[in-house]
RNA sequence: GGGCCUGUAGCUCAGUGGGUCAGAGCGCCGCGCUUACACCGCGGAGGUCGUCGGUUCGAGCCCGACCGGGCCCACCA
């Protein structure tokens, strides 16, 4: 018997053999409504409702990526989410109970800011929470409201303005989800700013912290001033900066002359703090160990010798500020210099004359810049330098590269602050190896992708700064006591228990205290930092996978099987979560990753927001269809740029209606009410079981191709089989199907069989093109099927290939050939299709000949042949099938061939 | 400077352990209202596979160099 339709828990199909009843074709097949209907359908039924009841061997999940619901979604997500969902379709036909949340990215700088302009307001944590709360404003979209202007309102309120504004954002996401048809579980969604994802972050930070993997340190970093926080190594960006090189002028204090150096930030001459040059550079090596004298502010500095400075750099020897590159870190920490910063933390110079400028003429010189830009005060400065005669020449433009915070707009500064890390590896060579290690471990598609984990991995300079200073985000769950004189005793840090998670130390009281102890001596005082999106983001299995509240899904979900995501943040949002999961679980977060390419538009760029945003993806799914715009998405492979292609799209558009018509084609033989036989026994013609058994061949590709994350193959596979199917297949096979050669009121074996093999092949097709066009095939299957397709089972070979038997593919290659030749004669001869042939000679390649001899019956009938139709074999390197001496009979008034 | 990806018909792309691999679709040209489909069908014309070397009996497919695209990292004196 076969097992062509193995059964399914879920899929009420057909049991094999068996006959499908009770069809019901509609005449004229469209695709309007048809992502309304469905997705309302599949909906109501729950149809991918994950059964949480389900053994975790059973059960596929993925990491979904949850997308920032204050940015709008462009045709990049469409693109991706896309491949997302035909691996999640297709895993649960294959039987596995799919886990397929959705996220919503709530957390972070974009929500802040949007937040703060729609309902003009700005976080205070200091502020008590007000449940009366209304914003003064409702919507003041697009502009943009002065800070002065804003109103300052408690974290907790914030936050709530945060979830009422991203709910409408999360309606409008998920209605462009269910339109795409992502096969997503909408009964499980998360926000990364809930309270549940919250007490995610600050539990798993408590633990990392009580395993010694998070601490605190007080150290020069890496600082934007426009938002005046920290930064970290994942989030920068190098750009180009136009700066200028200054040749300075430092005097020898013994006298004997002046030193020049290059710099391209003059302003910070006053935290100069040392001159290095390379030891063995001839030019400098007297003056190691003398000192020499900064101009203008006269402070005495040494010159000093490290191997990390540059001779054919600049001058060969550089000054040592603090900080002005982490150069300077570096020979600041390695020559244990002293700390004279003069920036302070709103990139202005510092207002107070720093006491290491002593002379008359420093201090004044530097009451000139104090409080300045850096820019302007690099104009005064270097109007000094001009002044005394210490710039040696006129500075040179140059373009240079400097570190901005990715979403930020001026060059990172160096500024010492206490901010919380976590390790990384990025200073612990063992726990690099093992992270290196687990990247290996995990399967990335396409797998290139994994050196760009590697170098990364490879190329850490520092451990994960999670600590940001700003007001909306997790707080560090933090407390730390005052000491009798007000100070804070950062060693001794006041942490709560799980159970009480989350807490907000701004406005929560940490066990043995009272709210009034709150800033008075002997009190204590919460930590004022919030945590970096990627601390949170990267407990996103955690967090979807019920770690904190519900251990028995999280046996069962966890650890995942797929992460999706951009190229663009392996370097974050992937290697934070490995690591998270290394640290907390001692595994890797899933097994694969599946990395999807860019959106190009056409000049071959990536595509802009604005130009995405022109077009909008909801838009795009309304013009062409949601199954074309998946199926241009899935012709894409994975890690593979794209190409926004409107014509890939109508390409697709033409399959999902190809599909609804052929189907409808393949189901219209035998009286209405007939049922449809899938039975591989009745398959007893030659062109049939051929037919079957490239069916057979393909569901096997596919599979495997599918299994292996190749959803292109799967798809190309899948589709070419599908043309030659309709083109040649269903035409050499349409006259046999109507029983054309039947007694009246008979069903011959010929008829019975193109039947059952164009039910089989329909039956396999659909749910082949299942997850990529899962609108067009549900449509089909709903004709003629109980259940889903989406819950039906993946196609198997071994039913098709007990109808096949020992039949070759090629023989429906062959036959094609042979009705091809026919066409050709009647294209060239300009006349219809339906021109009847009273007589001509196939001449075919050896090769083909038993192929076409047969399926010479059914030619003869798709090339409308009336009279006598020849056989004859080609000469030897003959290609292709030609028909010779073609008679056709013509109208009266068209002449005679 | 280091690394990854990429360069095949006008366009978008396949070409699977080197030997029918020179392909598909779109576009183009011509034809056809053939009762599944005119949101269609049929036929046809398009390429010395970036360049130059090398390995091999044989190379889009392997190696080297170069040229052209894209990206990542490093480079802030």
């Amino acid at each position: 018997m076969s097992d062509h339709l193995p059964s399914a828990p879920s899929a009420p199909a057909a049991a094999p053999g068996t006959a499908v009843p009770g069809r019901s074709v509609p005449d004229r097949v469209s695709l309007d409504g048809i992502e309304e209907r469905w997705d309302g359908r599949w909906t109501a039924e729950g149809l991918y409702a994950f059964d949480r009841t389900a053994e975790r061997a059973q059960v596929f999940s993925i990491d979904t990526p949850p997308p920032t619901v204050s940015g709008s979604l462009h045709v990049g997500h469409v693109f991706s989410y896309t491949h997302t969902d035909v691996v999640a379709r297709f895993r649960r036909m294959r039987g596995a109970e799919v886990f397929y949340p959705m996220g919503w990215d709530d957390n972070g700088l974009p929500t802040e800011r949007r937040v703060q302009n729609y309902y003009g307001v700005r976080c205070d944590p200091s502020l008590p929470y007000d449940p009366a709360f209304e914003p003064p404003l409702q919507g003041a979209e697009g502009k943009s409201v002065r800070a002065a202007d804003q109103v300052p309102i408690s974290r907790r309120n914030f936050v709530e303005l945060c979830e009422r504004l991203t709910a409408e954002d999360e309606v409008q996401f998920e209605a462009l989800w269910r339109r795409l048809g992502l096969s997503v579980d909408w009964g499980m969604t998360y926000q990364t700013i809930s309270a549940e994802a919250r007490a995610v972050a600050q539990q798993a930070f408590l633990r990392n912290l009580a395993r010694g993997e998070a601490y605190q340190a007080e150290a020069p970093g890496l600082w934007d001033v426009t938002f005046q926080t920290a930064v970290a190594q994942a989030e920068l960006e190098a750009r180009d900066y136009p700066g200028a090189f200054h040749r300075v002028a430092f005097h020898r204090t013994d006298g004997t002359g002046a030193v020049h150096i290059e710099t391209t930030r003059p302003e910070l001459l006053p935290a100069c703090v040392a001159l290095v040059a390379h030891p063995d550079d001839e030019r400098y090596r007297d003056l190691f160990g003398t000192t020499v004298r900064t101009p203008l502010f006269g402070v005495e500095v040494p010159v000093l010798a490290h191997p990390a400075a540059e001779p054919d750099k600049g001058a060969g020897i550089a000054m040592c500020c603090t900080f002005g590159d982490l150069t300077d870190v570096q020979w600041w920490r390695e020559l244990d210099l002293p700390t004279r910063s003069v920036l302070g933390r709103d990139g202005r110079i510092l207002r107070d004359t720093p006491d290491w400028i002593a002379t008359d003429e420093g201090r004044e010189r530097y009451a000139a810049v104090a409080g300045k830009t850096t820019f302007s005060a690099r104009e005064a400065v270097v109007a000094g330098l001009r002044e005394t005669g210490d710039l040696d020449g006129e500075p040179v433009a140059t373009q240079r590269k400097a570190n901005f915070f990715e979403k930020g707009d001026k060059p990172l500064e160096i500024v010492t602050s206490r901010q919380w890390y976590i390790g990384n590896g990025g200073r612990d060579e063992a726990l690099r190896a093992e992270l290196l290690a687990r990247g290996t471990e995990l399967d990335f598609h396409p797998d290139f992708m994994k050196v760009r984990y590697e170098n990364w991995v490879g190329g850490l300079n520092g451990d994960w700064l999670v600590s940001r200073q700003r007001f909306f985000g997790v707080p560090f769950p933090v407390w730390y006591p005052l000491d009798e004189h007000g100070e804070v005793r950062h060693d001794a840090p006041l942490l709560p228990g799980e159970d009480a998670l989350p807490v907000d130390p701004s406005s929560d009281v940490p066990a043995a205290y009272t709210e009034d102890q709150r800033g008075v001596p002997g009190g204590f005082v919460g930590d004022p930092d919030i945590m970096d999106t990627w601390a949170t983001s990267s407990l996103t299995p955690q967090i979807a996978g019920g770690w904190r509240t519900d251990p028995d899904l999280f046996a069962r979900v966890f650890p995942m099987d797929l992460r999706p995501q951009g190229q663009d943040i392996i370097r974050t949002w992937l290697f934070s979560t490995v690591v998270r999961s290394h640290l907390e679980h001692g595994s890797l977060p899933w097994s694969d990753a599946a990395i999807s390419g860019w959106i190009l538009d056409p000049d071959r760029k990536k595509m802009s927001k604005s130009k995405g945003n022109v077009v909008t993806p909801m838009g795009l799914l309304e013009e062409h269809g949601s199954d074309a715009v998946r199926y241009w998405a899935a012709s894409a492979r994975l890690g593979t740029d794209a190409a926004f292609e409107v014509g890939q799209m109508k390409i697709g558009r033409r399959l999902a209606i190809k599909v609804l018509n052929a189907s409808k084609f393949a189901l219209s033989f035998g009286a209405p009410d007939e049922p449809v036989v899938l039975d591989p026994a009745l398959v007893v013609d030659p062109l049939d079981r051929a037919m079957l058994a490239g069916l057979a061949d393909v569901v096997d590709a596919a599979t495997a191709a599918l299994e292996a994350y190749d959803h292109t193959r799967a798809l190309e596979l899948t589709e070419t089989f599908f043309w030659t199917f309709c083109d040649d297949y269903l035409e050499l096979v349409k006259d046999r199907a109507y029983g054309a050669g039947d007694a009246e009121g008979e069903v011959g074996a010929g008829t019975a069989s193109a039947r059952a093999a164009l039910g089989l092949a329909l039956d396999a097709l659909l749910r082949l093109f299942a997850p990529v066009l899962p609108f067009a095939t549900e449509e089909v299957w709903s004709w003629w099927r109980e259940g889903s397709v989406h819950r039906a089972p993946w196609p198997t070979s071994a039913g098709l290939r007990t109808g096949a038997g020992d039949a070759v593919p090629a023989v429906v290659g062959a036959a094609g050939s042979a009705l091809a030749a026919l066409r050709k004669v009647k294209s060239e001869a300009k006349v219809s299709m339906r021109t009847e042939i009273e007589h001509a000679v196939l001449v075919v390649p050896a090769a083909l000949r038993d192929g076409v001899e047969a399926a010479l019956s059914d030619v003869r009938a798709a090339g409308r042949v009336t009279g006598t139709l020849g056989l004859a074999v080609a000469p030897e390197g003959a290609e292709g099938v030609v028909a010779q001496d073609a008679r056709l009979v013509l109208p009266a008034d068209a002449g005679t061939r």
